[in-house]
RNA sequence: GACCCCGUAGCUCAGCUGGAUAGAGCAUCUGCCUUCUAAGCAGAGGGUCGGGGGUUCGAGUCCCUCCGGGGUCGCCA
């Protein structure tokens, strides 16, 4: 189905028989030897390497290797003609109608075409967003939260079996800090604080969140419990009931917002509950059997040492030992757990649940955690555990280049809310994904809604729009055509013989291997970046009718030539919708 | 001071895990545009891939080092 893939393979066997013949040593190894597109049309369909890579381990020098190949791979079928280029590439042509064999499998197979079975039905887990339940989500989550939802649709598509997981922090000190807030927007909802003693708490850091957001949680406690904690002045007795409260209705407000976004986690994972089932504890025994804790004092922090820093013995893992600077404090000074404890018990508890590959998708604030992580799940799994963490960076709102204000609801930044309000859910997902996560993203409202070639989600929904009007004037023309997916199948490809009809065909066939790539590099922003050039492409094809009228999709006279095309413009339509379904974002059917 | 990320055309960014003459969009310049769908199209100029070393058939990509920008740095999560 692959046409490089099925090339690579054919390549691997012609080495093969050099092998048994004696013509190469035996057992080289073939996993560097590739199939690609060449950079340059020009030279030819496919390029391999694989002069080039085996002539040392042959020891035989390239151009040698590429001649005794060459001979061989121009009886391969589908190949009409190989040659040698440059250092010892071998540029290979092929029938123009292998092309038509990828336009073939996209009307068979529509939006599963680019499915791959490279996953193999491994299980991994791909945790994200993961938002501190203490107020409502802002971009950086939204930036998160689309990138967590495409990866992992993306690794189904390439045949992993994805579990989606968000961990909710209940147990540490910020939710605590949520329920000191809450308190004081439930003293006002009694009338017993004014807003200016509410703002004058948040000025001297009494209590840390200041957002509107709080107001209908507090009114809704009061309707619950009436002026129940008013009396109490004992913060252990209110803060439990007050900070289970506040979670329950922050996560309902997150999964709402994640919902707006049409972003689906399987699993919901909660650290208080890990703590209360023990694990942290079974987490810490395992290692500490394992010999990896110790009780020592930490260096002074570097840089910026803080004034109250004292030396205290405290609990210590030996993440040194796993590539970590240094070891990692389990326990606080007080003697409770830290995060980062907990934080290895939930990685155990995953580890536990059947998952060896985890991708956790983080903001760029907590790069300084990475490490920690992955040596505390080297150490829980003895190096059997892979954990690629993905750092997204900031993302800056703005209007017309404008720094957009924030929102009185959040208290000091933009909500997802107001991206999703100000442009739609479909906009923010495919924006979100116009650069790599290491790069920081510029969202920027006009940009992102203009109708231009500037703006990417536009000029894709365009494509896919153009082409369903072909179909809507092709009906017209023809109507008693066959313009179903298998109909269009049984139309003369050979008809398509324009360089950039072809180009088109080439880019179709170039789809699951963007995909498979994307995926194992989990990079989704890949397919962004292919959608648009396909898009720019067929754009192209159907400016190049408006100045010759005889390329034009649709032609009157010929229903035959206007067949085969109208297969190519269904054939970008699919695979333009079904990029766009991997993005979770409504191919538009229509512009207006 | 350490660690992580970034540095590619005037600007914003790609570059498919080491391949051939480094690519798009915007901006600039030159033509075209009463159209199957319009919000434009075709082409041109523009580069010491931050600097310097190294690895090898081959480096924007890997290693070392320096410069510049951002982030993080015990008892926050």
């Amino acid at each position: 189905m692959n046409i490089f893939a099925t090339l690579k393979a054919r390549i691997d066997a012609v080495l093969g028989d050099l092998m048994a013949e004696g013509a190469l040593p035996q057992g080289l190894d073939l996993t560097r030897v590739a199939a690609e597109p060449p950079r340059e049309a020009a030279h030819g369909d496919v390029a391999t390497n694989a002069a080039m890579v085996l002539a040392k381990p042959a020891g035989k020098n390239p151009k040698e290797l590429a001649a005794l190949l060459v001979e061989r791979l121009k009886t391969l079928p589908d190949v009409v003609d190989a040659s040698i280029a440059g250092p010892g590439f071998i540029n290979m042509k092929l029938d123009d109608k292998i092309w038509c064999n990828a336009l073939r499998d996209v009307l068979a197979l529509g939006a599963a075409y680019g499915d791959g079975k490279t996953g193999q039905g491994e299980a991994i887990n791909v945790e994200y967003v993961s938002a501190n339940p203490t107020g409502p989500m802002h971009v950086g989550h939204a930036r998160g939260a689309v990138f967590g939802d495409v990866l992992s649709r993306l690794l189904a598509k390439t045949g992993f079996a994805v579990t989606k997981e968000y961990y909710i922090n209940d147990a540490g000190g910020q939710v605590d800090h949520v329920a000191r807030a809450l308190r004081a927007r439930y003293l006002q909802a009694l009338g017993k604080l004014s807003e200016e003693d509410v703002q004058g708490m948040l000025q001297r850091k009494e209590i840390m969140y200041g957002g509107d957001y709080l107001i209908p949680v507090a009114e809704a406690l009061k309707a619950r419990d009436g002026d129940k904690w008013a009396g109490v002045d004992d913060e252990n007795v209110w803060i439990p009931p007050l900070r289970d409260f506040t979670v329950a209705f922050m996560m309902k407000l997150v999964k709402d917002d994640l919902l707006a976004l049409g972003v689906h986690h399987d699993v919901f994972s909660s650290e208080k509950a890990l703590v209360e089932a023990g694990k942290v504890d079974d987490a810490l025994d395992f290692l500490e059997k394992a010999g990896l804790t110790y009780t020592g004092v930490l260096e002074p922090p570097k840089g910026k040492t803080p004034d109250d820093w004292e030396p205290r013995p405290q609990l210590l893992f030996k993440a040194t030992q796993f590539g970590d600077e240094v070891d990692r404090p389990l326990k606080k000074s007080n003697g409770t757990w830290t995060y980062f404890a907990g934080d290895i018990a939930y990685h155990k508890d995953k580890v536990d649940r059947g998952f060896n590959n985890l991708v956790n998708v983080w903001g760029a604030d907590h790069g300084g955690y990475v490490k920690r992580v992955q040596a505390a799940l080297a150490a829980l799994t003895a190096g059997k555990g892979q954990l690629d963490v993905k750092l997204c960076q900031m993302v800056k709102v703005l209007n017309n280049g404008e720094p957009v204000k924030m929102s009185k609801r959040s208290g000091n930044f933009v909500t997802m809310r107001d991206l999703i309000d100000e442009v739609g859910k479909d906009v923010v997902r495919f924006i979100m994904l116009t650069r790599k996560n290491d790069a920081p993203l510029d969202f920027d409202y006009a940009r992102v809604t203009e109708k231009s070639r500037e703006n990417p989600v536009f000029y894709v929904q365009y494509g896919h729009a153009r082409g369903r009007s072909v179909f809507r004037h092709a009906k017209d023309m023809f109507p008693t055509a066959d313009l179903t997916d298998p109909g269009l199948a049984k139309a003369d490809f050979a008809l398509l013989k324009d360089p950039d009809e072809i180009g088109v065909l080439r880019a179709l066939a170039n789809w699951p291997r963007t995909v498979e790539g994307a995926a194992l590099a989990h990079e989704p922003h890949r397919l962004a970046f292919y959608m648009y050039d396909l898009a720019a492409q067929f754009h192209a094809l159907w400016n190049k009718g408006n100045d010759a009228a005889e390329l034009r999709f649709l032609q009157a006279e010929d229903q035959n030539v206007s067949l085969a095309r109208l297969a190519l413009v269904r054939g970008v339509g699919l695979v333009i919708a079904s990029g766009l379904a991997v993005f979770g974002v409504e191919p538009v059917e229509e512009m207006r």
